[in-house]
DNA sequence: CATAATATCCCATGATATCCCAAATATATA
DNA sequence: TATATATTTGGGATATCATGGGATATTATG
């Protein structure tokens, strides 16, 4: 399974382009579509991504769920209707389709931050801010230490 | 599972580069990774290392907890974020990169300290100030033998 | 069907990291 | 003490990566 980590703030070019970070596409490679999902964020102002691997293994677990279920027409709103499919170029750059952009409210450069099985897109000042609270919020939880010493 | 001993200090060359001990090498030798996964500690100012199967335990163990609850968000923000995949050049040294340089305060030399199942790189100096504090304290609160005869 | 808008392909460039070889230093061996 | 071996350190050459832009192909639209 992949393993996405560390922060990469690139730059967005006149035509819409983004590079993927280079680590990330190693992690990506082998896949049977060469390019990330990329869905909104519901909690966040930020767009989720991850190899179309982790959206079979989604979809799978989805599929257990009843069809006609008020559950069922939930997560498959949330997590597939939304969700593009964003190939590479040539050279590793992904296009970001305008509805994902304005959702996270990036304009000339994007923020790709690892999550260990899936990495997000944020405006990267908006970043900066989250990961503050974060830290803050895993400190007093006492979230870190517990997962840590836990062998 | 790996075994990280002793104190060892290296230089950093002006590209930037130093030796990870050969010792620790060895002990990371025949990963799927060759080199190390370094993040910034909070609780010193230092840098938390190990190689990339404890990670990818970390990526599981997180993996359990619900991908979109507050405590998944917190910890991967947290601990994915901001580690560094770092990778051996032929001669067994990383770049360590400016955040984290800045973040642990270090500039001409670094010192790789052993701490079991990972390593930490402090400033030669700072790490010094911080084993005499740790030792002090060790022996105050008599934690040696509570630790010990624990499990 | 024609035309515009958009996406894809291909190549160029500067910055940076990686590779490769060699010298210096430290550690072990005879 | 001298020699051999492993490790750290240094630096030039090479490759990779993010970025930019022109040319071509694809798609949408009137």
């Amino acid at each position: 399974m992949a393993l996405f980590l560390d922060t990469f703030i690139n730059k967005i070019d006149k035509k819409g382009r983004v590079s993927v970070p280079a680590p990330y596409r190693l992690s990506l490679s082998g896949l049977s579509f060469q390019g990330i999902i990329a869905l909104p964020s519901f909690k966040n102002k930020a767009i989720i991504c991850a190899g179309i691997d982790w959206m079979e293994k989604l979809s799978q677990q989805v599929g257990r769920v009843d069809l006609f279920s008020d559950a069922h027409d939930d997560l498959t709103a949330t997590l597939f209707a939304d969700a593009k499919q964003l190939g590479f170029d040539g050279e590793g750059r992904i296009i970001l389709p305008e509805s994902l952009l304005s959702h996270a409210h990036i304009q000339e450069s994007a923020a790709f931050v690892g999550r260990g099985q899936i990495f997000e897109i944020w405006q990267p000042e908006a970043l900066e801010k989250y990961k503050i609270f974060a830290r803050k919020q895993a400190l007093e939880k006492n979230r870190t230490l517990s997962v840590i010493s836990d062998k």
